[in-house]
DNA sequence: CGAGCCATTGAATGCCATCAATTTTAGTGG
DNA sequence: CCACTAAAATTGATGGCATTCAATGGCTCG
């Protein structure tokens, strides 16, 4: 198998990484131009996740933060009495590890084979004194992840389950197209039961709510995880 | 009456209305030390609204950042038909305006008689500059709203009414507790329709849960709407 | 004191959860 | 490539919690 894949080639890491990394054109490292980027990309280390690996738990105290290079990751919280809730889904380009305390008060888990650029906290921290728009960007990503889960709130606390389904659908197909990737159809790298436990329902009702939209035609499957929208481009961008 | 309340001297504005200011303490103000206090007041206007009256609305654009100096200020979404969803309750020292996009993406409206601190949002972020320990501190109270969104999630997601309503207590509880005030009992600001509202349930719920806490004595009530914790204070705080 | 609003309580309905059974998919080894 | 197995998804039947609709009670303010 041929490729120019970097993560085939141990010495690649020294010799531009991050200069023709795509994930670079929406995360916090693209604030940082072509000849300052290699300092930014001295302070990155990689770290390999294979599904439901974790990149940290919840009371871990906060000593890295992280860039989502590839893959899919699912962040959740844990109550004392071991209910579950994911929180949310991250994919690549988001900056995650971010606390206003000293520990996570969330897990983060990976959903598939995933990459991550890990910055220490700190060694992260000194840099926004040399380059404060990185910390403009980030404090952008963080209203940015704060208004996504004040979208959360209205959907949990008014939408019915087939609205609430429907919604995920349109928020993935709108994520796809921030990417850059295919925004209809759209793959879904979650299980039934990941999405069920995120919009506040039971995988049961999630295949019910399916059968709803795919026999009006609302959507239509292609095996079990790709979804064609069937809706108007409006609605989908 | 006699009051040495700043609020009632009308040249005070110009007389150090920033360093005699007990909100400073938790707001984003506080970083700055008392000999530098006086150019970030330069930059705030105050801003009176009574009941009901809005800060901003929904889809307006970003022109100004608000500190809440007194009272409280409920923010809320609406959707295309109608629906509506408070996403949070604002108070004394929490920060308010910012957003990842060019206007609001929810409405802020004053739920008692309410003072904010308006800064220029241009002007305040030009004071990053030279004080970039303010950026550093408002983007830990955005991940500070960040954290009570992601709260909220669970508590919508996995929780009883009792569960919400009790929940809701003790934040409030937590909240004061931060303000400095008296964290046990509580005096809620807002109305039985805001709280049902917030916690995705209808008044006739919220009435019926607190019914429910009080004849099992988790909770007792002098009035209508203060209310004290029989709890373990280690819940409380 | 009466009007109007808000809160409370009761009864019936409905949506989603739960429990249970079946079907489909995915992963593994022959 | 197919058979086999385990896991995941779907579908059906029933039940429970919160909603909805309706009526009463209580507080505030003119």
């Amino acid at each position: 198998m041929i490729t120019s894949n970097y993560n085939t080639l141990p010495n690649f890491k020294k010799c531009n990484k991050c200069v023709n990394c795509n994930v670079r054109l929406i995360a916090f490292c693209g604030v940082i131009d072509h000849q300052d980027i290699n300092k930014l990309e001295s302070l990155s280390k990689d770290k390999n996740l294979k599904r439901q690996e974790h990149a940290f738990f919840q009371g871990d105290k906060v000593v890295n933060y992280y860039n989502i290079r590839k893959g899919s990751v699912k962040i959740y919280k844990l109550s004392k009495d071991g209910r579950k809730q994911i929180i949310g889904f991250l994919f690549p380009g988001d900056f995650m590890g971010m606390s206003h305390e000293e520990s996570f008060s969330y897990s983060a888990e990976a959903i598939e084979d995933t990459v991550l650029c890990q910055f220490n906290k700190v060694g992260l921290e000194n840099f926004f004194i040399k380059f404060p728009e990185i910390e403009d960007k980030i404090l952008n990503l963080v209203n940015y992840e704060l208004s996504l889960a004040q979208d959360q709130i209205f959907l949990l606390g008014k939408c019915s389950a087939r609205e609430r389904l429907l919604q995920f659908f349109l928020n993935m197909s709108k994520q796809r197209k921030k990417m850059g990737w295919v925004s209809n159809p759209i793959h879904l790298p979650m299980s039934r039961s990941d999405i069920a436990n995120f919009l506040g329902l039971t995988i049961e009702t999630i295949s019910r709510s399916l059968s709803e939209l795919k026999s009006d035609n609302t959507i239509k499957m292609v095996g079990t995880n790709d979804i064609l929208l069937n809706i108007h481009e409006d609605l989908i961008s």
